[in-house]
DNA sequence: TTTGCCCGTCTTTTT
DNA sequence: GACGGGCAAA
């Protein structure tokens, strides 16, 4: 503890009664909530499991964990600590007291996809093809929860406002759907806490006294849902304590509310306001330049960020022609940066507005051998084959998941879904048992003996594999040989690799590292919606590598050197929130995130044309480029790349025939092919200039594949 | 019953 | 440019 500055030291000895810390970007704000938690059990003696600490993201509490377990000591209470995210501590709370709610305590987590299949189907039940749009219903269902609303409209004000009217007939029609499904979907788990604690008083006095002492970072990303559970745990002891920067605001998509953090003195009496303006982590330009981008916000409240760093250099701005180019730009320069300095791979991060532009990104790092890892979860969640396998998960642990039953039993015969679902409706029969009888509505359902076959084998299987409920690990294999027995024209062993290490190591976790681990599969889906942040990564002992993310993961992280990408009108900020003044200065603040991520240098770029939709399109830089004061900025480059752009295109047009050296991918090398499977290179050859991959793939026998497509993955 | 093709939609961001 | 849904041909 001897790195912490006297204000610090100050916070971090405040232990009893309310505390609020308005901190700064890159003042410490992580480091006093750690370090409190250690000085708490350490030095203090209070007992870990008093303790409540909470964050936003998954990986702000993977990284808030790591550094509490490094600080201590004596680590063999570390797990006692109750650390998480809001959604992964309630829903594990929810488990435990469900039977007050007549919940029960194994259902499972409906994500944005499952929502919206159930809403289209309403729509569709509903029959008034309306002007509204599922992916907007869900977004409105999503706000009353996590702003409580009730439906406390009168009549009278119902038939006034038929739009009302017809959404009410919607979210109650979903709320039961998830019902019957003993589903939650993410903001049920904060509703459904709340309505525990504000019908079961015994069970909130309960958990009041266990958690003594209540801490939250990034407070100001807390939305009401939140904000109330929070206000009833800490009724009784007053002991909370919050650090946040309303300038670093980025939720208010999921209902995040400033005001939770600028009336925090409103709702504590006595409280302690600390606040911490020194940046330890910025050079003074990142600093000061960062400083005037927040000052474009009208909503604020002042601060005086200063540091006593250098001053450092300037920041770099780039202007692409494509995307492409771009993305190059940012392999060479890590490259070229890392030659002529001591940083290594790991020093780096690119940080980006949305995930989908990690993929041109990724490209340009391969062919370039440069070695990274992309933060977030899009490409592992969303493959098909694992969503499939999840799918079978969960209704194993859950039978009554028709999201998840529909997508086992629809393949091959989309319209059954319908069918059976009107018949359970009619007959008040679930789902799940009319699958698992289907031989008596076998005439009823019209379907054939083949597909009867089949049900009656996947109800089986199901039914037997849950009797190993105990251990996640079992019953993956199983399920396993199951589906490549039952269905191996569309899988091979290798679509399911990823998430049987997962589950194995998930596993081996629990039993290894924690004194009651919960190796059930049921624990495993919790963790696996819930806590675990990473893809799988395969190759993840390998440490130095450079980080892709999202600039809203990054929140909380900081780099010797980020670049942040795609800085056009459009794109960044978003179009989506161009409508309104209060959307683009939430833009600005994830801007400003984004920029005071940076230790020793930023470097910001933008493309001229970009494809969106297989369309080339032309963007004008980002309004964040041109309100960055010209005093902080290296434009020379901005020039010399205006006069590159003429050689650039041509560069960009011969593009296509460049012998690209794609290391590691050679002869006899393993890869992975995301419609293919896996497969073995035999020969490259050169075809106009091209090189082919003659490969031989374990299930579908030789195929040519070009290799500038991009589809191979070196496999290990 | 299965396959293949056309069409509309989608790109914010996270739990 | 990718993906799911719907529909028609094999």
């Amino acid at each position: 503890m001897n790195y912490l500055n006297s204000s610090q030291r100050k916070i971090i000895e405040t232990i009893n009664g309310p505390v609020l810390v308005i901190a700064g970007a890159g003042a410490g704000k992580t480091r006093v909530i750690t370090h409190r938690i250690v000085h708490m059990i350490q030095n203090i003696g209070i007992s870990p499991s008093r303790i409540l600490a909470l964050t936003f993201t998954k990986k702000a509490a993977i990284e808030m964990k790591n550094r509490i377990y490094n600080m201590m000591v004596d680590k063999t209470n570390f797990d006692q600590i109750t650390i998480g995210t809001f959604h992964s501590i309630f829903s594990g709370i929810l488990r435990k007291e469900s039977h007050w709610l007549g919940l029960k305590s194994n259902y499972t987590i409906y994500d944005h996809k499952d929502s919206e299949s159930i809403i289209k189907k309403i729509l569709e039940n509903i029959n008034i093809n309306t002007y509204l749009n599922y992916k907007n219903i869900r977004k409105k269902i999503s706000e009353y929860k996590n702003n409580l609303y009730y439906f406390n409209f009168n009549k009278k004000k119902l038939e006034k406002d038929k739009e009302l009217e017809l959404f009410t007939k919607i979210y109650k029609s979903y709320t039961k759907r998830c019902f019957q499904a003993n589903v939650l979907d993410f903001d049920d788990i904060l509703l459904h806490t709340n309505h525990l604690f504000f019908y079961f008083p015994n069970v909130l006095k309960a958990y009041q006294k266990k958690f003594q002492y209540i801490l939250i970072d990034e407070y100001q990303d807390t939305n009401f849902s939140q904000y109330t559970i929070i206000k009833n745990l800490a009724f009784q002891h007053k002991n909370i304590f919050v650090v946040g920067d309303d300038a670093q605001s980025i939720y208010a998509f999921r209902g995040a509310n400033i005001s939770n953090i600028l009336n925090f003195h409103l709702d504590y009496k006595n409280v302690k306001i600390f606040r911490l303006e020194q940046n330890y982590r910025s050079t003074n330009h990142i600093v000061q330049a960062s400083n005037n981008i927040i000052s474009f916000n009208k909503n604020q409240i002042l601060k005086k960020i200063w540091t006593n760093n250098e001053k450092g250099e300037k920041i770099k701005i780039y202007c692409a022609n494509s995307e492409l180019e771009e993305a190059e730009y940012v392999a060479s320069s890590i490259l070229l940066i890392k030659e002529k300095t001591n940083f290594q791979f790991e020093n780096f991060a690119i940080l980006y507005r949305a995930n989908i532009q990690s993929h041109i990104i990724e490209y340009s790092l391969k062919k370039k051998n440069i070695p990274y890892h992309v933060y977030g979860s899009i490409s592992f969640e969303k493959r098909k084959e694992i969503r499939d396998f999840l799918a079978y998960l969960r209704v194993i642990v859950n039978p009554n998941d028709e999201e998840s039953l529909f997508r086992i039993i629809k393949k091959g015969n989309p319209k059954i879904v319908n069918n059976i679902l009107n018949l359970s409706k009619k007959k008040g029969i679930t789902v799940y048992n009319i699958i698992k009888n289907i031989e008596n509505y076998q005439y009823l359902l019209k379907i054939n003996n083949k597909t009867k076959n089949r049900f009656i084998s996947v109800i089986s299987t199901i039914e037997k594999l849950r009797i190993e409920q105990d251990n996640a690990y079992i019953i993956a294999k199983n399920l396993v040989s199951f589906l490549l027995k039952e269905n191996s024209k569309n899988y091979d062993n290798n679509d399911f690799q990823y998430i049987l290490h997962n589950i194995y190591q998930h596993v081996k976790e629990q039993k290894e590292l924690k004194k009651n681990g919960d190796t059930s599969l049921s624990g495993f889906l919790q963790c696996f919606y819930l806590e675990m942040n990473e893809n799988i990564d395969h190759k993840k002992n390998e440490t130095n590598k450079v980080s892709l993310m999202t600039v809203h993961l990054s929140k909380g992280l900081e780099f010797p050197i980020i670049f942040i990408v795609g800085l056009e009108e459009n794109l960044f900020p978003s179009k989506s929130n161009f409508e309104n003044p209060t959307k683009i200065e939430e833009e600005r603040r994830l801007f400003y995130v984004a920029l005071t991520r940076a230790q020793k240098k930023a470097i910001l770029t933008y493309a001229k044309y970009r494809f969106i939709w297989g369309e080339k399109k032309k963007n004008l830089p980002s309004r964040f480029i041109n309100e960055l004061n010209k005093n902080f900025v290296d434009i020379e480059n901005h020039i010399i790349s205006k006069k590159k752009e003429i050689r650039s295109l041509n560069h960009f047009h011969n593009h296509e025939n460049e012998n690209y050296k794609y290391l590691g991918i050679k002869k006899g090398v393993k890869i992975f092919h995301k419609d293919f499977g896996v497969g073995t290179i035999l020969d490259i050859e050169l075809q106009n200039q091209n090189k082919i991959a003659l490969i031989k793939f374990q299930k579908l026998g030789e195929k040519r594949i070009l290799i500038k497509l991009n589809k191979l993955v070196i496999y290990s």
